[in-house]
DNA sequence: GGCCAGGGGATTA
DNA sequence: TAATCCCATGGC
């Protein structure tokens, strides 16, 4: 993939060429994600967090597709290997689908209802906190909360695509906070959660918690799994969204109904073993299409 | 292992 | 106006 960088009034155009398996109405509403919003223009506009080269990056972005190529506006210069490493690029879904296509008749209906699912590599921390906010609460709401905890302790991004952008807040600005200072974001009890972890987070080092990506799944989950307020739900989602385990397999409630009304499973660990044997290490990638065929059919009839 | 409080807001009854 | 629901977890 052919891509520049090329600098135009403060905004760094980058270019994503020859995407297959690639739409963004797929990959920015399977549930993965809560910081993209969609432009009238169908581009998204979101921000978004790196860490490399041992520092944190918080930019703001507008991503627009047009046939097989992206044109990506941010408000930094990101490298063009970590646009793609984002976007999971190395990564053949074709393949992938191809394979899961063949167990059943069932998940290949899912798979065509979003076709163009990517799985994000998202920043850890970001991942981290995000889904301890989703827990027992609904998309619209964890975008609200997500947006005021950025808005209150990010990093100011300057006027971007028509607002105001603020960046996520990064461990040790959220780990000095008190449960009041959060009030406003209105939590919860999730608030105490976010804390506690931060805290974890900064006592056993930033490198270490990245690095947790080394280790093998059950390693993981256990180790993510000890943060505060991070249950199994939890830690799957953290593990699938930016950890690169993508045998996870998250059950939520919605996963709960498309399995009860498409494989007629209603216990979690009767869910929990058929993903395993059916899905195998493309579990989690079989469950955002079948999370995103289930939000679909209930949305649209 | 089962139960229930934890917050807050949108939606439904 | 009241009940229910939401990409659950901790503590008992």
């Amino acid at each position: 993939m052919v891509k520049e960088n090329v600098r135009e009034n403060t905004v760094y155009i980058t270019s994503l060429k020859n995407l297959k398996d690639f739409e963004l109405n797929h990959i920015f509403d399977c549930g993965q994600c809560f910081r993209w919003e969609k432009e009238e223009d169908g581009s998204y506009t979101g921000v978004v967090l790196f860490r490399y080269n041992e520092s944190w990056h918080n930019v703001a972005a507008n991503i627009k597709l047009k046939n097989s190529e992206a044109t990506i506006q941010a408000t930094k210069a990101i490298p063009v290997e970590v646009w793609e490493n984002y976007f999971d690029l190395k990564v053949d879904y074709g393949q992938i689908k191809y394979e899961l296509r063949l167990k059943d008749d069932k998940i290949d209906e899912a798979i065509n209802s979003g076709e163009g699912i990517r799985i994000l590599n998202q920043n850890k921390w970001e991942t981290l906190i995000s889904f301890l906010i989703s827990q027992n609460n609904n998309i619209p709401r964890i975008k609200g909360c997500i947006q005021a905890l950025s808005k209150n302790f990010g990093e100011p991004l300057g006027e971007f695509m028509g607002s105001e952008r603020f960046g996520f807040p990064l461990p040790e600005t959220l780990g000095k906070l008190t449960v009041e200072d959060l009030s406003e974001c209105k939590l919860g009890y999730r608030a105490g959660y976010i804390i506690e972890s931060s805290k974890q987070v900064i006592n056993m080092g930033v490198k270490e918690f990245f690095d947790i990506e080394e280790l093998d799944e059950m390693t993981a989950f256990e180790k993510i799994k000890g943060l505060k307020g991070v249950g199994p739900k939890v830690a799957h989602c953290i593990l699938l969204f930016s950890f690169k385990k993508r045998e996870s397999f998250p059950i939520d409630v919605w996963m709960k109904k498309v399995m009860a009304d498409v494989y007629d499973l209603n216990k979690e660990k009767e869910i929990e073993s058929f993903a395993k044997e059916k899905f195998g290490r493309n579990g989690g990638i079989a469950q955002q299409y079948l999370f995103y065929y289930i939000r679909e059919l209930e949305n649209n009839g």
